[in-house]
DNA sequence: CCGTGGGTTGACAACGTTGTCAGACAACGT
DNA sequence: ACGTTGTCTGACAACGTTGTCAACCCACGG
């Protein structure tokens, strides 16, 4: 025999035993006026003898408005970058009376879209997602045509509400910082190449060489650095090279970069120049110079976006885009 | 006219459609066996052309088993001790088919009592939370009995599964390895005092000293930091203390309050020795020694607690403890 | 005394789905 | 020809809630 054979109760249980129709405890539940004071008394005892609690889900399913949440599907809850977003859109979806709930992708396309797929079906309000498949149709095909936000990185194949940071811009911003210093052999050291923000930055960084009349070393561009282990054995075979080639500054390309980075250098006795992307905690005491980007800030204006659909905006897909800063901490102002 | 005018599809449409009856699409889209292939064939291309979903909203509400859902609320998704956790629950909840709500506290019992009513109400099948009131009847009360395990922080007034770290048990070995330097002046910071991981770290901090017949100082117990600010100022205030009443020593109790401690020593002539509570991303380059904690284990065993309640585990509450290690960096083995 | 009105209450259908059951039909054996 | 089997399909109720509507009661005024 199992313990928990008792099913919660509903609205029934609560009926029968206050000796009321469902509809009137529905009334009491709903606050609404027209219920007389000793019904509802009885009613409202009958509630908490029995530890009723609304069922939601069927609720919504009746007025068919809102489910009540907001879907988000990021790559991965642990990296700050992504909690920021997280928590800044975990913040809006409570002003608005809303649960959020927060799946992480991973990098997998197929992941996403299982997960994009689970939300939908799960009705959530809107959806706001950092991408990381290739093609995003199935965003649109789906018949719900609920509002889709794109965090950090656009949609693909498809166009659509998205926050950007300024990649490029920020990139070459950071390498001007590096050049101005007297700089030359600069290193990129990124993610994934595939990747929307890295590609936008290697574009930044390749852009700011070329207007000062510096030649690109491809020796000096690693990408494909997943996780910050993979960023250390990049950046230490960069600074194995020999002297003439060996690169002077290096530009870190994302958060997991950065931190690779900063063990790689730290462990090191030739200590190149370092500008980071994305800042991140203890930066300042480690005197690390960083882009600093703003994953709140993102979070909170697709959250924005968002609600501006449901509440009946029919623009065309916006685009908006973040504005980076350059954060001078010591590491960025070394000399060549 | 609203552009979205047009509602999502559901079975009955796509049932017209094809030219079938609901409980036909039904099949069809549960893989049922027994529908003629030609049928099939007639409703997958209603499916794909009006782009339909199944509402598992509704699916749910009907076989009346599992939401889909599982309800997480922490602290603060920004802390990197919550996401950990709750990275590691959304793996759990993943490889269950189950999606994770979370949401933030932000230590307020009455927003924890909203967001777990919320929870509950939109039936998740299990709850996960680090409490912040300072009763939890409420839990228990509700007619639900839903599995819920508290995490990091055990149940108030009532017997609930937890899983804990061993608090005390850290606190008191990061004392004894400071003592074992020669400190006897070692300073304690920590969040607020009413807090259980506080409370019990402040009990491990008094354990260790009397055991060495070294007397407490109260002075050098600074509790009430929420925030890293707040730890930083506290610790600069110990640090400018006079020559033979300044610490030599300090055990931050939480992972706010090391980073607190940091930023302070950082900016300090005299540098007391640090043992850190929670690990933390870099801490290697800063070399600081701390008690590592294992949230991501913490959150895991959660879900595994709560995974086994709903398979039909009723053994009494279960009360984990989820072991530290001190792990050795240099800053707390400065001598005095 | 009866009609009117307000205040209360309940019956019923519906939201979108699935389980149960029974019906329709073709193919088969006797 | 007939029953029997099996395959395929649909009608209906139900999950727990809420909107619509009608009914009831009592008091009031004419």
């Amino acid at each position: 025999m199992r313990a928990n054979a008792a099913p919660r109760p509903t609205m029934r249980d609560v009926a029968e035993m206050a000796g009321v129709s469902l509809k009137t405890v529905s009334r009491v539940i709903n606050g609404e006026i027209g219920v007389a004071t000793d019904t509802a008394e009885r009613v409202g005892a009958a509630i908490a003898e029995l530890g009723f609690e609304r069922n939601d889900l069927a609720a919504s399913l009746r007025h068919g408005q809102s489910s009540g949440t907001l879907g988000l599907v990021i790559e991965d809850v642990a990296n700050p970058f992504y909690s920021a977003v997280a928590q800044a859109v975990e913040t809006a979806a409570r002003d608005r009376g809303l649960l959020l709930i927060t799946a992480s992708a991973r990098e997998d396309p197929e992941r996403e879209r299982e997960l994009v797929t689970a939300l939908m079906r799960r009705r959530v309000d809107a959806l706001l997602m950092v991408p990381a498949g290739p093609d995003h149709r199935y965003v649109l095909a789906r018949g719900g045509r609920i509002p889709a936000v794109f965090v950090d990185r656009p949609p693909e194949a498809i166009d659509a509400d998205s926050v950007l940071a300024d990649d490029a811009g920020g990139a070459r911003r950071g390498v001007e910082h590096l050049l101005a210093r007297g700089h030359t052999r600069i290193a990129f050291v990124a993610d994934a190449a595939d990747l929307y923000t890295a590609r936008e930055r290697l574009g930044g960084y390749r852009e700011a060489l070329a207007a000062a009349g510096v030649r690109a070393d491809p020796l000096l561009v690693q990408t494909g650095n997943r996780n910050a282990m993979d960023a250390q054995a990049a950046v230490e075979r960069l600074l194995a090279l020999p002297g003439g080639r060996r690169p002077t500054a290096i530009l870190a390309a994302n958060n997991r970069n950065t931190v690779g980075a900063v063990r790689a250098i730290a462990a090191h006795t030739h200590r190149p120049a370092l500008v980071g992307f994305d800042d991140f905690e203890l930066a300042d005491v480690l005197g690390v110079t960083v882009m600093r980007s703003d994953p709140g800030l993102m979070g909170e204006r697709a959250a924005g976006l968002a609600f501006a659909r449901l509440d009946g905006d029919d623009r065309p897909p916006q685009r908006l885009t973040i504005p980076t800063t350059l954060v001078i901490r010591g590491s960025g102002e070394v000399a060549p």
